[in-house]
This record gives structure tokens, sequence and C-alpha cells, in this order.
DNA sequence: CAGTGGTCTAGACCACTAT
DNA sequence: TAGTGGTCTAGACCACTGA
């Protein structure tokens, strides 16, 4: 057994009675471990047969928590080798807007959504194209406008199919999801989803919604739902003001403490 | 045993001897159900005892099976219930810029990075400030325009402490991320990375150096690179044109057949 | 060759759900 | 109470690595 190695385990230790699993706690020791920078990159652990003796466990166990962390790419395996310390990428670049609202209430403001329009139409040419349907196909057409401490941020139009010719619910106004919005209005279900992130200058009518002077550059979104027979069900275009609006992202797994 | 679903394994076959793992297996052809929509949201799969019974397996590699998927966010388990398909989440936004250099050329295009100015300066206040060191400390400063057929896409800035005063790679020249610099020039490991992603409108300068019009909007990325102590070891600015880059994002797992 | 991680088994007990 | 997924065991054989 190699000594360097199972220095780190002695730093820690398991409840086999909790009900908090093995291989979660384990995890947790291994990865805070290597947040605190205890393992360097390109460290090997101890082997699984290592920490399954130590600990007194079986060794699928211990597969289990170190696949936990190789899922979280902090460690990385090789066949015949060992278990090493992954290096953070760095460089790669993700960016996430799973909660819109979230975000906006982390820098302490209130999102609140408020509709501008809400009506049928009937599809022009280019919205029938959009949307797979015929000329002067009934649509659902909204336009809203997100703000917070009454600042506009966000401003959103959006198109639906109108198949099912079901009132519009109260819920809907509150948070038009494009997909629920989809899920509720056509006859198909919602499935699939293609997004367009591109940067744009404010016409004027943006810019009188959004109260920014004209050919303001913003993040522009636009979304477009598919049901199963990848026929598209409906559309949605948002624009982020882009002086009030970035995307942040943190990666690297080493705390200061 | 439920008929209605067990009926999905007559069509499924596995073959114990191959060199591809049964859980592969067995996950590759749920995950073909799923997005064929022969099973649909919120439907139960077979249980995990049923799929063993069925192919003559152990549980526990069904439950790796199903584990793929399920980190995958095809399918959700509720204990004491059963498996479920799941709902694909359509509205949430994330955007991968994980390999630039290969979006460039799935349009196509080969990318080519040209270096405009690679030299050695003294850190001004601002500068000194962002990366954390004394006024007129040695830094290396990189100017980078990254083109693909003649047209100019991306104008990159870069800053690094220069601490082992090493010469510069040719290595480096030809792909310098910014963790990939910090590392070779400071005394400290690059551990973490901040990366803010905003719209901005091209100085005069950088329309020149894109071959743009001022005040034409772009993406920006500034990019932070730190040590395990969160001390700034390097900072980047990326220019990404806005007529020319947009981010593409494709949810949901139906396809057309 | 001995040692590593990758796969798989045939059980076991548990917490939870529905009836 | 019967059935579900969640955890865990104590083995087994394999492909691959390095000496």
């Amino acid at each position: 057994m190699n000594n360097s190695r199972e220095f780190y385990l002695k730093q820690i230790t398991i409840d086999k009675s909790s009900v908090i699993p093995i291989y979660y706690q384990l995890a947790k020791q291994f990865s805070e471990k290597i947040r605190s920078g205890s393992i360097l990159p390109d460290e090997a652990l101890p082997t699984e047969s290592e920490i399954a003796a130590y600990f007194g466990i079986s060794r699928m166990t211990v597969r289990r928590a170190i696949s936990e962390l190789a899922a979280a790419g902090m460690i990385y395996t090789q066949r015949g080798k060992g278990t090493f310390v992954a290096r953070p990428k760095l460089d790669k670049i993700v960016f996430n807007l799973e909660n819109f609202n979230e975000e906006i209430r982390q820098q302490g403001l209130e999102p609140h959504r408020k509709l501008l329009e809400a009506r049928i139409v009937r599809a022009d040419q280019k919205l029938a194209r959009k949307l797979g349907i015929d000329l002067h196909g009934r649509c659902l057409y909204f336009r809203v406008v997100v703000t917070a401490n009454n600042e506009p941020l966000v401003y959103e139009t959006k198109y639906t199919v109108y198949a099912k010719q079901r009132p519009i619910l109260e819920t809907e106004l509150k948070d038009p999801s494009l997909s629920v919005l989809a899920a509720s209005h056509s006859n198909s279900l919602p499935t699939n989803s293609k997004k367009i992130l591109m940067v744009s200058k404010t016409t004027e009518e943006e810019s009188a919604v959004l109260g920014v002077s004209l050919h303001t550059p913003v993040f522009l979104i636009i979304q477009t739902i598919f049901d199963q027979d990848q026929n598209p069900i409906a559309w949605g275009k948002s624009i982020y003001r882009g002086d009030r609006y970035k995307l942040i992202r943190y990666d690297g797994w080493y705390k200061k403490e």
C-alpha cells in the first residue's frame, strides 16, 4: 500500500449507521479534500480496494462515491492505472439562464411581469412559415415586459398556434413560458426546442418599451418550440437589456478558506 | 406484472456476450424508445425487478442503465412508486461555448489565430488592481485576432502575471487559452475562473481590428483566472462579432424519423 | 506478472408508496 | 401488506497498465 495516498484516508471518517448513505459521506469528504487543495491535480487517490479495505466497506460502495466525483468532473479514472484529481476546466464557457427570476432576485430585486397585450391574431405569411401553419391560421399573441424596481429589463414577444380555442388561463399570464403556452393551446406535445442567443440593437418600439435610447445593444434570444414531429408550434423573442443584464459564471473547485 | 409496461421490453434485445456493457445496451435502447416517443412523458417504465427478470440479468445492472438515463434527465425515479419518463426542460437556457474552434469549423470555416502583439508590460494602476499585483509589476500582454476565411471574428486581449520570466512558447501563441498562460508564467496554479458575458458596442480600435463599423453590437466576455488563494493571476477580454456569431442550443429528446 | 479500474452477480435490508 | 426504488455486500471475471 502507498503511504502518501493512504494519508488522506486518515482525515476521512464515515458513519455506517448514519441515515446518510456511505457513498455520499465519502464523496462529500473527498470533494472537500480536493476543493481545499489537499489533493492536487493529477495526484492519485487511493485505489478502490484500499479505500474499501480501510473503511471496511464494499468496493461497489466506493465506486459509487467515485462515480459521483467523476460525474462532477472533479476526478478522472484510468483503467489499469488509478484514479486522479482532475484539472478544473477553466476555459470552457457555459452560461446558464435556468431560473431567470432567481437571478434577478439575487441582485436584490423583485421581478414583475406585466402583460402588454394578449390576443388572437391571424398568421401573416412570415408567422405562418415560422409556425408551419396555414396563412391566416389562428395564433395566440403575447407581449410581456419584465420589470424590477419599476425598471424594464426584458421584453418578450410570443406566438403559439391556437388550435384548442381554450381560454387563456390566469396562470399563463403570470409566467407564460413558451413550452407551457404551447402545451395548453396547440394540439401537439412540446418536445423539442431551439434557442438562438444573439446580440442586437433596439428598434424604436423596443427602445420605448424598455426605456432605453435607440440602438442600445441587447441580448436577443429567439426560441422555437417543436412537437414530436418536429413541427414548430410556438415562437418567441426575448430582448434583454444589455446595460442591465450580464451572465456570470464561476468555474473551478478551490475555495478560499 | 403490468402488461402495458412489459410491452416495451419485447422490442428491446441485449447481447450478454457482447463487448458492449449490458447497462449501456439497455440505456441506449430505452433512450431510443423515449426519443422516438414510444414512451410518453410521465409514463412508467417497467420496474427494475421486471426488467432484470425479463433479461435474466442482475437488478444492479438494470439500475446502472437507469442511472444513466436519469443523469441525462430523460427519466425520473420515485421511491416506492416507480420510474417515469421525464418531460424535457425546454425553457431552461444553457449556452455552451466549450469548443469555439469546432463551432466555427462546423460552419465550414477554418479558424486561424493571428498574434497582433505579445510583449511584457508594466502594470498600470488599473491592471495592477485587476491582477492583484504591485504597480509596475511585470505582465505578459497578448493581443490576438481569430479569423476565418480572412474575415476577423474574435478579438482577444489577455494579461498574465509574468513571475517566472520564462520565454513564451510557440504553442502558447497557437492557442493561448488564459488558464494555460497563467499556468506557464505565474507562480501559482490556476484553479478558479470567473466569466462575464455581456453585450457591448465596438470602440474605434476594436472596429478597426474586426473590420466592422463603429458601435457594432458585440459579445464581450471578460475572464479572470484565480489561484487557490483566490488571487487573480490572469485577465482577458474577448470580443465576438455580433453580426457573425450566435449561440445555438437544442433541447429535448424527440427526433424526427 | 501483480495491480488497477470496469462490469456483473445474487443476494440482503431499508424507506417509502399505495391499497 | 405487497411492491417500489435506494443502499450495500462479498464475491467474481475482465481488460488494461506498468514493471
